[in-house]
DNA sequence: CTTGCTTACGAGACTCGTAATAATT
DNA sequence: AATTATTACGAGTCTCGTAAGCAAG
């Protein structure tokens, strides 16, 4: 038994059991990974996948077994080398994230500054997706930290932390209706146009659920995943927008648009939409770089 | 990266860093196991022994490190044969238990006995020892499971099971000045020599916190780790004897000698020593074969 | 008839053991 | 002087890629 048997099972099973796949992704020749877990099966004495002639079709319950404690070995392997580089080298590296926008756009960008005077040398990925986009490619191993504030708490094969808290709030162009109130409630807001956050992403549950317990029936009329989209119809007079604080500063509109009744305002309303926790997650007992761990503190308050 | 390396590593580590005896013990050759553990340093580019000269003097901590991840490789490495086994040949392998004299003799004949009938083709190993020998002999790999009563619980590096629950007993010669009476006292046992178990042994803990509450100073004239030997002290009319009641039993006793004044017999005294919990364990994360769950499940009551 | 797994075979790399060397205790 | 690790080197093994074969959709 070796290890380049059992990372060609591994990927085997990422690409769906289509071994020509796989043998490309590994860079290496399909005869030789066909017949390397051959072998394995031979050594362990049992068979991983249920054969149809010559196609692979699916795992036997064995099969099963074994790429669960196969995984972990990988991901041991894998923790050899980050706990030696983080002895040896820990200056050095490449760290892959994946974030939602509002996270990329907003709360990431200090704190990867941060991170780049302490480590310059470090190469940072940022790749960008939904909650549940983000959690697969944590899964699948292309990227190293996954930050978003749905989905990515409860996944038993992912460990994670907290890092901060925050709220949405809701903005208008000046001239709006609602800019005449001194203080703006829930039952005015659901009688306006509304633009905000696409189902999935950055606690749109929350203002459901807010609308709901009221009893309202929101006007949605515009759903994005992107707070600066939806900045730009509220913008366009489309509606108000309800967007993460993170995404939403007056002094920037200030700096941004050079008349006054393009700028966006935040309206009077307090906090009517459920507290949020973005969370930063990673395979279930990967160590951390210590870059990867200044990072996540660069990103707690 | 080899497996064979990491093998070499930790056998290394086992064998106090004496590279010759490791080799010895791995069938290997002295000058292939010090090139393995260089090229393993090379590669993770850390150096994992402090070297004085010539000689493996201690780890580094990055040695250290290294090590942990190791033995956590090693153990899916054996967990994936293990699991393997348990599907494609669940009746044939080996079981090497360690348990102390009392487990071995009284609690484990039964269970074992019912195992050769659900297994017949596992060959069973039976090693004795006392707790801590029993720890030590699980964390080298010596034993599959150890069973005790003592210091097993506690481990972080150990998974265990609870078993069975039992007391102690007092025993003597029915000619002995105890058994005139129709309920003994602890108070009264201390005024006798006793015979028991040597401290380490069979919930000897409780039994000297039962006295010491009772602010009483027994006279423990003979301490053995063995009830069969405790027992045999106390035909001679050496002392009233404690054991566990797992080593006594009046039917036994009325089989084995022949003369009425040879059998000992129970004194009437109503457990004055704490419960004791007896309980198996093993290597934390290991995959357990089938017939060792069937052994631990025979013995559970 | 295209896609995809397996078998056959040979060049190159690698492993591992022996012998010699060097450094501690 | 004895013990123990490292270096050198070569025989045997193993890995892996190419080419050919063959089964399934």
């Amino acid at each position: 038994m070796n290890l380049q048997q059992l990372r060609y099972l591994r990927e085997t099973v990422r690409r769906d059991l289509n071994l020509t796949a796989a043998a490309l992704a590994l860079h290496t020749s399909q005869p030789g990974l066909s017949k390397a877990i051959r072998e394995l099966e031979d050594e362990l004495g049992i068979t991983i996948f249920v054969r149809h002639g010559k196609r692979l079709t699916h795992l036997t319950d064995a099969g099963r077994d074994v790429l669960a404690i196969v995984e972990r070995i990988l991901l041991e392997i894998d923790n050899l080398k980050r706990s030696s580089m983080n002895w040896h080298d820990a200056q050095t590296g490449e760290l892959r994230i994946a974030a939602t926008h509002t996270q990329a756009r907003y709360s990431l960008p200090p704190a990867i500054a941060r991170l780049r005077t302490q480590y310059p040398e470090v190469t940072v990925r940022l790749h960008q997706g939904s909650p549940t986009q983000i959690v697969e490619m944590i899964r699948s191993g292309q990227v190293d930290l996954g930050i978003a504030t749905e989905a990515i708490g409860q996944q038993a094969d992912l460990d994670s932390e907290d890092l901060f808290c925050w709220y949405h709030c809701v903005i208008a162009l000046p001239s709006h209706p609602l800019c005449q109130l001194a203080e703006v409630s829930l039952e005015a807001l659901a009688e306006h146009d509304l633009i905000t956050y696409d189902p999935q992403f950055a606690g749109r549950g929350h203002i459901d659920r807010a609308f709901n317990e009221h009893r309202l029936k929101p006007r949605i009329v515009l759903e994005a995943t992107d707070s600066d989209v939806i900045k730009t119809y509220v913008r366009l007079g489309l509606g108000v927008g309800i967007v993460s604080e993170l995404a939403f500063s007056e002094d920037d509109e200030a700096e941004g648009s050079t008349m006054a009744t393009d700028r966006l305002v935040r309206l009077p309303i307090d906090r009517p939409f459920a507290r949020n926790l973005t969370r930063v997650a990673f395979l279930h007992g990967r160590i951390l770089r210590r870059y990867e761990q200044a990072l996540i503190d660069a990103m707690k308050h």
